[in-house]
DNA sequence: GCAAATTAATGATTTATTCAAG
DNA sequence: CTTGAATAAATCATTAATTTGC
């Protein structure tokens, strides 16, 4: 590659561009027609290199994969579809109300299988998680510590301790598939 | 501290549960789902008390708060740059700059709010603050087309030459078009 | 050294966006 | 055009660090 000289064989974006894009992306600009793609081209090319087909071909792939992850969380929330069921309490309009929703249903199937891929969107790519290793306790999720009256905020004792598997598989999940299970009772 | 018997108003995570939980952000998982939650918290009860929701704001506020620190770094970039400041010539009299320059990329970067300087940095003191988002909004003079799709095109009054042909179809939103316009240079 | 006063961190809530479905 | 669900941004509130005068 690179046959004569230091030509990058594609375009590499500056932080500041990513981050101006981004930012007009967030702004609600999801398709710029050419004027506009010639007028950001040219006020980007102050932060480095770069030509209309990148910033075409950005928001392009941008808008593409913002809606392929979407859809995935769709997806694998419908896999849980039975339990969205409506509470009514004071806080059900708290963002970590939806979140725990559903109930316990999320044990009942270890996770969504690794090859769930819906129909042409992919790309994960994800490693694979190994066994599902629920080396977990039964301890049905919250406040699992005794009560004993003392506070415990920030006891010193700070030890070397060895980590619980941190790199393990369930780590590993695709970010921002937060699907909702109950981790809340 | 607490005596006895007060319970605390809020969670008080051990220097335990915050290096596990820091490893596990380090590693990757940046929005764990209900059932990675639940795992947490089951293993971090082990060092105190702790239930789902802690762990669930736990990563809500670290994410933002790495977003943020971010964020206020690149500001500094391109506050050097001078982007802000920065306009070209031509642009005065397009839909670009009507539309699209002076009300969006001054508030580009939600900078940290001015009551609270976090270390050190000052207020970079641009009046270009006040400006509501008025993407579409032609209220006046402006107020030639509907300025997107076909760009002034309605009367048939095309004042200035045409950069760029503007007629193709990927303008609309239809992106399955691979077909450009004639603006990749 | 020691608390009151002040400031910085951070846990917990609220508000605004976003996409897509109805 | 409205609504649901998810979540990022902004904000509020409380705890910890620290400064300061004695």
């Amino acid at each position: 590659m690179s046959p004569s000289g230091i030509t990058p064989s594609r375009w590499c974006p500056t932080p500041e561009q990513v981050m101006i894009l981004e930012e007009i992306y967030r702004n609600g600009l999801k398709t710029p027609n050419a004027t506009q793609i010639q007028h950001i081209t040219s006020h980007l090319s102050f932060y480095g290199k770069i030509e209309g087909k990148n910033v075409f071909y950005w928001f392009q792939n941008h808008k593409a994969r913002d809606r392929q992850k979407l859809r995935r969380k769709l997806y694998k929330q419908l896999q849980q579809h039975h339990f969205l069921m409506k509470r009514h309490r004071f806080d059900e309009h708290t963002q970590f109300f939806h979140y725990f929703l559903p109930q316990h249903v999320p044990q009942l199937l270890p996770f969504p299988s690794p090859s769930h891929q819906k129909e042409g969107e992919e790309e994960p790519a994800t490693e694979v998680e190994g066994g599902r290793t629920t080396w977990f306790g039964g301890d049905e999720g919250t406040t699992v510590a005794e009560e004993d009256g003392e506070t415990t905020c920030r006891n010193g004792t700070l030890r070397t301790l060895e980590l619980f598997p941190v790199r393990a598989s369930w780590m590993k999940e695709e970010e921002g598939t937060s699907g909702n299970g109950g981790w809340m009772n």
